[in-house]
DNA sequence: AATTTTACTTGCTATTTGCAAGTAATAAAA
DNA sequence: TTTTATTACTTGCAAATAGCAAGTAAAATT
């Protein structure tokens, strides 16, 4: 079973967000929820480029215990979980729109869509505020 | 030595920027240079938490080998060497001032400074601006 | 009652990190 | 000009983490 890393907690806020989420995978789940809607365990799975099982599954317990998701029972199909974005994880949507626009702008292979970001370069409140509502409903 | 983690060059942005630089140091060297002017490999030592030396070396390489650093002689004394950040490097600050407001909201240690947070919230490409010319004629 | 789905866990190997010590080139001091 | 110190690394090894394949358990479906 993996562990988690070692905490830095020196104060500062950049080794604070890395401590939190600075590894290949966790913002990739977090993609897939903002961007692909995925909600349970077998989504991730199959969206999140490949990880691990066991990776998947001590990711999901490390982003619950940080308050950046929640899981709930599936009401209507009682063996699986979704896993929702809290308003901490929701606000870490900005970082991902930053990652998104350097990316764009760096790789020559980018599959970043062009419509996605004028819009987030146009009216990024807009955009964030969309995301935030279509979130906090699902 | 360590080695670069595997590419996942899938075309997903987000995939991308973390291949780039998504793990526990890379983004705390690019800080020590950004917020604390740091440019040599003594300085990163001793400025960034406690990286252990062979990983230090090894992000060095790896960012340099992206174009995010550049590394150059120092003139003055031959033994050492300059690293800086290039367009694509500085590119990157907006991601790390993201950072630093998602921590200054959610860690109750946060060291983040207030007039710095106010700065950002009220003048961000200001304080953009004033940073990439700083870094620039470094 | 048997099978399938869903969310994991377990065991093992490979890779990466972290620590301590060592090296090589240049500069400074004696 | 020989010795010492600085600077930027490299090397070797142990510990932690990631990745892969197979297994388990509860709930739903057939």
């Amino acid at each position: 079973m993996p562990h988690p890393v070692k905490k830095r907690h020196t104060g500062c806020p950049v080794a604070f967000a890395l401590d939190t989420f600075g590894d290949r995978w966790s913002l990739l789940i977090i993609r897939d929820i903002v961007l692909k809607g995925s909600k349970t365990y077998g989504e991730f799975l199959e969206a999140s480029e490949g990880i691990a099982t066991n990776v998947l599954a001590d990711r999901l317990k490390e982003l619950e215990s940080a308050h950046i998701l929640v899981k709930s029972r599936d009401p209507n199909n009682h063996r699986r979980y979704f896993y929702r974005l809290t308003e901490k994880g929701i606000d870490l949507v900005p970082v991902i729109l930053e990652m998104i626009q350097w990316s764009a702008k760096y790789d020559p292979q980018t599959k970043a869509r062009k419509e996605v970001l004028s819009k987030i370069e146009s009216d990024r409140q807009g955009f964030l505020q969309e995301i935030r509502e279509r979130l906090r409903e699902s």
